[in-house]
DNA sequence: CCATTATATTCGAATAGTCGAATATAATGG
DNA sequence: CCATTATATTCGACTATTCGAATATAATGG
């Protein structure tokens, strides 16, 4: 049933089910970074963090090079940090919703006292 | 460490992490759909499906009615149909270069020869 | 009312994901 | 060579996800 592009789609989808890995993504948006320097500034375990790395590197989203002792990595392609970043529209939509709904609840109970 | 715009991207994309959950959200963009439908469309396990829209409502990625016994789905937001769309150039691109990487493969192999 | 249709929920089994600790591996420098 | 640094991998414990079967619940029609 699943073609494959919808595999895809649900693989790179699950590589980016967790919040390190989503920060991590982020961090990289502005170009490539040590691994010690991510793993530095998000305060994440380095056994966890190198977890988290395994999943990206799997799923090709981060490309990575070695320099004496020193791994670097970087985003594959740029075509994901627009995906963050309709994801963030789309936070701000939900939010913009909820707070027009508490408005409108608000309304009604200050209207029934 | 993760803001809750980190936190509810991971939860968006967990509820997209399946190709069923992906197949689903793909038949919806045209507009709403029955469950039975989609069910008989896509082949689905009965039980299944219905904890997959679970999930999808779980996270408001769909909105439901009901009308009589039957129950419609539809998109909360057209913003998700972006990222989908996204995530097909991105599918693309990657087919792009892995096409160019084996004829370049193959180019070598055909110089050794 | 009862049988049927539609769909949600629960169950149990199997598999996958996540964590930190422990361990392994590679590179560096004294 | 050995100690240190850097990072990947394994381990074990725990949690989460997915499936189909079974069950529950709601709506419909005769």
């Amino acid at each position: 049933m699943p073609d494959s592009l919808q595999r895809f789609k649900a693989d790179i989808f699950q590589a980016l089910a967790h919040p390190t890995r989503i920060a991590i993504v982020e961090m990289l948006r502005d170009g490539e970074l040590p691994a010690g320097k991510l793993i530095e500034r998000l305060g994440l375990e380095q056994a966890n963090a190198s977890q988290h790395f395994s999943v990206l590197r799997a799923k090709q989203i981060v490309v990575n090079r070695k320099e004496g002792n020193q791994v670097f990595y970087s985003l594959r392609s740029p075509l994901l940090v627009e995906v963050l970043d309709i994801m963030r529209r789309y936070f701000q939509a939900q939010l913009t919703e909820t707070m027009a709904a508490l408005e409108e609840i608000e309304k009604e109970q200050g209207a029934a006292r």
